[in-house]
DNA sequence: CATTGATTTGAACGGGTGTTCAGTTAATGC
DNA sequence: GCATTAACTGAACACCCGTTCAAATCAATG
């Protein structure tokens, strides 16, 4: 055999980079083979290489991916207004789009250490550039009074931090709605940065 | 060549886990082997199995030991007071804690999928019961009218999340000293549940 | 100083790893 | 309907994996 019947790049790619993504996810980079992302996608392991040069593209390549939509999806927020709305919009923001993917978000998270030295470097400039958005709202915030942070860079890390949280534990149709969870934690992030 | 001169297991067994701790959280577990750790050692591969029963059982030693010193440094917590002196006493407990030891934190968090199911459930009750004094501390907050907290088992783990956040960019010696990071975090933590 | 017991070696076990590629088959364009 | 191209197989490559164990050597004991 080879060819098989209905093989398309079209169909194989984007199943490639989903099993890639789910198996990754779930048992971590180091721990799938090649020959197991194959097999959920209904192939044999040298076909994979079709769709990708090698298994550490792969996972940059689902890492720069994820990245590169939330930096546009959060470009395209309407309207974010002033310090205290704005700030707003990002806790909302933030906590929908990584409930929505909680897969990418994982791996962008855990497998940075298999990233080679210069594709963790392309991705450590796009992780910064997010966090600097946050950074700036509080900066305003403070010089326009409206915020009291002594230290904004680490202000937006710890911001971050505890918003990545709700990853951890938060599940669609469990006991909190997401409306729910975004107005739990916007209490908290509002009022750890109010004057 | 059999046995070597100076072996002991007094100081081969500390050196194992020390190796051990060291290359999964560089690593990870998975990318890890045994014959690294024992080449970390200065033995081969074989001698490790006279000190662990198999590589998983090394892991989950590494994470109960840490998590059994975790709590029991906090039970001997000197006089934490009411809510909102506690809240801080575990705020800077929890900084100093997790800062002096990286790695295993690291591994703590990043690790637990490669747990087999029993241990896992047992390393979850050990963090499940730390959290949990957080959550006691809001809880009694929130009755004594000190804080203003909607959830307090989600204000626990938005807290914990953002507190755990530190070690991801905290080094000593570097441009924020450990008694000002804790001034910066608790200052957020305290104004986040406030009433 | 001989003996016992602790400690390690080194080889072996069966199996898995990422990656390459000649050969084969299905889909596509003319 | 036929030639071309895209997609995939299956085998092979060299190597690494966790774990076991008889044999060898050293440390400790009496």
């Amino acid at each position: 055999m080879a060819r098989t019947q209905g093989s398309h790049s079209g169909t194989t790619g984007p199943k490639v980079r989903e099993a890639a993504l789910r198996l990754f996810a779930k048992h971590g980079f180091a721990a799938v083979s090649m020959r197991q992302i194959a097999g959920e996608v209904g192939v044999q392991a040298g076909a994979l290489y079709n769709y990708t040069p090698d298994k550490q593209s792969l996972l940059f390549d689902l890492m720069k991916t994820h990245l590169d939509e939330l930096l546009a999806a959060y470009a395209e927020l309407p309207e974010r207004g002033r310090p205290l709305r704005a700030l707003r919009e990002f806790t909302r923001f933030h906590i929908r789009f990584h409930a929505e993917r909680p897969d990418e978000v994982f791996i962008a998270y855990m497998e940075l250490r298999n990233l080679t030295p210069e594709n963790f470097a392309e991705i450590e400039v796009l992780r910064r550039t997010y966090e600097r958005h946050l950074e700036d709202i509080l900066r305003e915030g403070v010089e326009r009074g409206a915020f009291d942070v002594v230290d904004p860079r680490i202000a937006a890390m710890a911001i971050i931090a505890m918003l990545n949280g709700v990853n951890t534990w938060y599940r669609e149709g469990g006991r909190l709605s997401l409306p729910e969870v975004q107005d739990l934690y916007w209490d908290m992030v509002r009022k750890s940065v109010l004057a």
